[in-house]
DNA sequence: CGATTTTGACCTGCGC
DNA sequence: GCGCAGGTCAAAATCG
């Protein structure tokens, strides 16, 4: 999370397709549970939380992959946005799920641990900020992010998340397997 | 030299 | 049908 200030961090979720419709939270567990929700492997649910340091015990996490009801419409699958979404070259499919957050950071990218790159960069009505398209570089994920700022709070960034990714995290990777080198290197020795 | 970013053009949906 | 706004593409530029 580089440069993203911790000390004053707001979830938004979703709500709907109306971007002003967000429900913020000054709630560092949720902020950090957002990316989380992004992933949907096969490596086990503890393996979807990137920044190890700082993500919470996949048992919370659980509570909030259910999407739409449980999550009190916070989690956007619904029709309206969807149809929303089939603007432009892209389709989306019904299984998209779309999670924005905000932080106030003076970066504008926040460090979620996946890698992404830019596709495009488009300024929006009503706001002097341009909004950033991102796309997962993972070869079979197509996540895609949108960062934009605010137009009244300039330095609070909106991150938008949309699909769920289907690797884990590299950053998390990345952590882990040093300790996984070592845990298989010792279950070795033991079998001597 | 491959990966990433930039940026103008293009496409699509929506409102009038 | 037309214009606008948002999203994506893709070639060129830049970076490591």
């Amino acid at each position: 999370m580089e440069g993203v200030d911790n000390t004053n961090p707001m979830l938004t979720l979703e709500e709907g397709e109306n971007n002003n419709h967000f429900s913020s939270f000054n709630d560092k567990t949720l902020m950090m549970m957002a990316p989380s929700l992004m992933f949907s492997g096969d490596v086990g649910p503890s393996s979807s939380s990137c920044s190890p340091a700082s993500f919470h015990p996949s048992a919370q996490l659980e509570n909030f992959r259910g999407g739409g009801g449980e999550m009190g419409g916070l989690v956007s699958n619904n029709s309206d946005h969807n149809k929303n979404c089939n603007k432009g070259k892209g389709k989306r499919t019904s299984a998209m799920q779309r999670i924005a957050f905000q932080t106030r950071s003076d970066d504008d990218v926040l460090d979620d641990g996946y890698r992404w790159r830019k596709y495009g960069q488009k300024s929006v009505k009503n706001n002097a900020h341009p909004r950033s398209y991102y796309r997962c570089t993972y070869h079979t994920c197509n996540v895609k992010k949108q960062v934009q700022r605010l137009a009244k709070d300039p330095h609070v960034v909106v991150t938008t998340y949309e699909g769920v990714h289907n690797h884990p995290c590299e950053k998390l990777m990345e952590t882990l397997s040093p300790l996984l080198r070592q845990l298989q290197f010792l279950s070795r020795v033991s079998d001597l």
